[in-house]
This record gives C-alpha cells, structure tokens and sequence, in this order.
DNA sequence: ATTGACCCTAAAGTAAGCTATAGGGTTTAT
DNA sequence: ATAAACCCTATAGCTTACTTTAGGGTCAAT
C-alpha cells in the first residue's frame, strides 16, 4: 500500500536528511554512500535503502564515530564474505564498551556543569562572585573529572 | 600535611595526564593552559593549579567540547568581570542541553548495537547468514536511528 | 529559446587539532 | 666532562571532514 518505491536525486536526499550535496558527494569517494544507478543525464539516483544508510551514517557520525570507523559498520553489512561471525562480534561489542564509556564521561561532565547551573543565581550582576565561577574553579573539579584519566 | 606545592615542569605534566609535552605546548599557544612561571633556563613550570585545569581540558575534549568551547568555559572562570551570572548560566545550560542531547543519540545507537551483539553466535563461520548484519541492514535501523534527525 | 534551478567533475582551499622537524640550550648521572 | 634526557622556539606538515571554485551540462517553466 506504502509508496515505498521512491527515487530522488542528490539534492532531494540532501534535504531530507538536512545534510548538503556537497557532503554527499563527498561522502561517495570516501566510499560510505555509493549511488548504484545514474539518470540518462548522469544524475545520481538514490532510494529509501540510502535513505537509511545515510541516516545511519549521520547518527553514527554524531556521536562521534569517524567516518572511516563508519565505513567498517557498513562494510560489515556489505562484504558479508569477508568477515566472520567472530569478528562481528568482536568489533561491535568494543564499540559497544566505546559508546558505554563515553556516556559515563559525559554524565560525570554533566553532573558538574549541572551543579555549577544549579548554583548560579542567573543575574544581570557581574560575575565576580558567582558560586558557579567557584565551582569551576574548585579543585573537586579535578578529582570529579580527572580521575578516569 | 599534604605535599601541594609540588612544581613541574612540562614533561612531568604530560605524563601525569597522559597526554604530551608537544600537546601541552599546543594548548598554551590556545590560550587553553598558561605557565605563568619560568625556571631560570626558561623552562616552563607548572602546579597543581595547572594540573587541575588540564584535567579539566582533556575530560570536556574527551566528550566532545572543541578546543574553542572549551576556552569559553575556562575563560568564564578567569574573566569574571566580563560576564554576568545570566549569561554563565545561559551559557552552561545550553552545554546541558547539548549534553543531554547526546547521551540520547549515544544511548540510540548502543540499543541497536547491542541489539545486533546479541543476536549473532559469534561463531568462526563466514558471517553471511550472521543475524547481525541482518540487523544492521534493516529498515528499522533509520526509524530507530534516524527519528530524531 | 532562454532563464533559473538543478546536476556533473576535478581540484584547490579551509579549519581543527595536533605532530614532526630543525636547530639549539640545560640538567643530571656517570 | 660528556652523553643522555630533558627543555626551548619557530615553522612546516599531517589527518579529518568538509567547503569552495571553476567550468560546464540538464530540465522545467515562461
């Protein structure tokens, strides 16, 4: 029933993913978003499936994967052949502890910029005395932040 | 009776934070870590004051502040006269936010991941038929990642 | 049939965040 | 007193991830 069959050039997908053409094509050489078929004109064609990668890619990307550590993501997926079961889930469980990691360095940074809003009395006044300034500068800092190091 | 005025020089540092004089140096041209002490040869001395402040540098690189953003937050702390307690507050809510925002994105992504661990046997066969990458092809990787786009 | 909004390639340029090189002084241990 | 292990400045080079420029076709509407 669903009109799932779609075909859209670069600029369409571009904008549906709030990303640029420019990007895209370069996203192309780096091999993470290949457009399989092109228009009589030459114009690349794409369909929901690169709707989906590139979602995919762009997720990844902001949570700070880089691109080359996408592209194995979806090299995986792509040269099933090459790989085994063992390696999958070698790969994607350190990335797992990766993402794990990160979000406990971000909870504890949380937790400290938090306690410095919390403290802070939000006035139009100079800062100079601020609790906030304080806490920032507060030696706790380093042992909250520091420690994992 | 604690040792706290302990001075060291610029590879002591790097060491103590695992990071490298090269690095240190880089920062102080930043703006991010200045000595405010010489040796008489010209060596660069720091404290535990410095110590603390670059924990603080490598923890917010770590999850994600530019090197930029980073000057911002530190500068707060030591122009204090040239900001208000709203725009600190302003300023530290927004970083919240952003914080926040990507916890959620990372939590996204580790679900399907970790959706992915699970489902493959991990086996030495060639991973061809390995639920995995089953899992990683599917359309319900861009609802499930891409929603939020 | 021409104008504006698209599309193409190839290649150069940019910004962030280091990293390395060159050339030279200093400190410390033997 | 000399060699290894440090420190200094200045500058060039590198990687990542785009972005811009140049020069040119295509398509849809007027």
């Amino acid at each position: 029933m669903s009109e799932n069959s779609a075909v859209f050039k670069i600029g369409e997908l571009a904008k549906k993913v709030g990303s640029t053409v420019e990007t895209l094509r370069f996203y192309e050489t780096k091999g993470l978003l290949q457009s399989h078929s092109r228009s009589a004109a030459g114009y690349r064609l794409y369909n929901d499936s690169h709707l989906t990668q590139l979602s995919f890619i762009l997720q990844a990307k902001k949570v700070g994967f880089s691109l080359k550590e996408i592209k194995y993501l979806l090299g995986l997926n792509l040269a099933k052949e090459a790989h085994t079961c063992e390696e999958v889930k070698t790969y994607t469980g350190e990335k797992i502890a990766e993402i794990d990691a990160k979000i406990r360095d971000l909870q504890s940074i949380r937790g400290s910029l938090h306690q410095m809003y919390e403290a802070c009395c939000g006035g139009t006044e100079k800062a100079t005395h601020c609790s906030i300034l304080h806490t920032l500068a507060a030696s706790d800092l380093s042992t909250e932040l520091g420690a994992r190091q």
